[in-house]
DNA sequence: CAATGGGGTTTACGACGTCTACTGCGTATG
DNA sequence: CATACGCAGTAGACGTCGTAAACCCCATTG
């Protein structure tokens, strides 16, 4: 019947059409409205067309994934000629440096772009494996691991500093966009944040410190934290050309 | 008819029973077997009456979370005796870190005991606000703040190492135990990692780098990059009596 | 013009979370 | 000693979910 209503109804869909669709939902009104049924209405199709486009409810939560890291790429490509146009000014860093910076910079723009998908991002490679990941993971992968290893790292250098970079960008993020505020209709600040419901007596140091959550400069730490845990690993030997690493 | 094969049938569930069989399940037979249906009937009981201790399967999830604490919280406790019995061979550290790594490794422990728990752990707290978390949390959160005061941080200092903690830990844990073999069953280690999916020209160095992801040291990276973050901070008025620091 | 097959539909099934109404035991009360 | 109360668990039903199987229609191709 519907077929009728709409004469195009061929070629409607298609995978990239199918996940923009799935991420604009899960933005608008969070992961737990991502539904079969909801997604394929809101593409004006039934439910069961999406299957053609993804294997199951689990693999198009891949998609999000997937969707996530092409926006990332996609966000690195357009800054890159920004990057170069700066790397005059500034060559006091080794290239391998920046550009980690650059990344970190280009994950938690996209993760304020779409915060409901970042708990997707954070826990399904938990259920995946390495070489199942989405493509647009393993592109961005690659392309860390190569920049680090022409730096002049050894492998299991290598290894360290991707670990370690996934670890803290993603920590920092889950961490920055935890809840905090209660009832956010309430105009006093305690009753907002729903400490009125933390016995004083007993946390006394949580009460004091809460309030003061949203003093945090969330892009600042992740930067600076970034630059305290690479200053530990020996330097690169190509590191000498740039002036022996972070001023 | 239940209730006569069953004598005692009064009394037979309670909430701890009920989140330590949650957690049992979830160990078991992973995060999707946990279902309210089936966690009635490992409890013997039909699944309505779950509902008498928790008020709904989201706030099943958030209980995870606090048994999970509750269990970060009694391994703290019974490491603290050892803790005070090594303290005087090594006194060379402030007490504030030697606190914060006996955390992350109670942390980590708790983890390894429960892994399938660590999704929930990661992402419940991006729902839930600060003030309604679980006791369990609430508390080691609070002893984390007061041990930073009593080392004599400013607030917002204290502020920056705890969250730098959390991020750090969390991400940590969350990267260890990212799924990197493929298929299990298969005997050569390529095939294993499914490292054959990869076109090798696209993957060189993720193709090179994968197999040695085995032979990382979690733990060490771990406390290593803990130290490294909060060798950073502005040290604490009272850590000069210890020497001014890690060696 | 008949065969093919890809794209989307229809229908159906079982499992899920949870609402409402109930039932029977243990206890406190007269 | 009888009775009323209320707590803990039961019974059944409802609506929604993911998805398997069979189908149908149209555009293309030989």
């Amino acid at each position: 019947m519907a077929q009728r209503d709409n004469p195009a109804r061929r070629g409607r869909l298609s995978r990239p059409r199918v996940l923009a669709a799935a991420v604009a939902l899960v933005d608008r009104e969070g992961l737990a409205a991502l539904t079969m049924r909801r997604l394929a209405a809101d593409l004006g199709v039934e439910p069961m067309a999406l299957y053609r486009y993804t294997a199951s409810k689990e693999a198009l939560l891949d998609g999000l994934v997937e969707a996530f890291f092409a926006e990332v790429n996609e966000r690195l490509r357009t800054s890159a000629e920004q990057a170069r146009a700066d790397s005059g000014a500034a060559p006091v860093e080794p290239p391998w440096r920046a550009e980690l910076r650059r990344i970190a910079r280009a994950f938690a723009c996209v993760v304020h772009a779409h915060p409901e998908i970042l708990p997707v991002v954070a826990t399904r490679p938990l259920a995946v494996p390495v070489a199942r990941r989405p493509q647009p993971w393993l592109q961005l992968t690659e392309h860390m691991l190569s920049v680090l290893g022409r730096a002049g790292f050894d492998d299991p250098t290598v290894l360290t500093i991707y670990r370690t970079f996934a670890a803290w960008t993603l920590g920092c993020l889950l961490v920055d966009k935890r809840q905090v505020v209660d009832d956010s209709e309430e105009p006093d600040l305690m009753l907002r944040l729903g400490l009125h419901r933390l016995p004083a007596a007993d946390y006394p140091r949580l009460r004091a410190l809460v309030p003061r959550f949203s003093e945090y400069d969330d892009e600042r730490e992740l930067m600076a934290g970034l630059d305290s845990l690479l200053s530990r690993l020996p330097e690169a030997p190509l590191d000498a050309f740039y002036g022996g690493g972070a001023p």
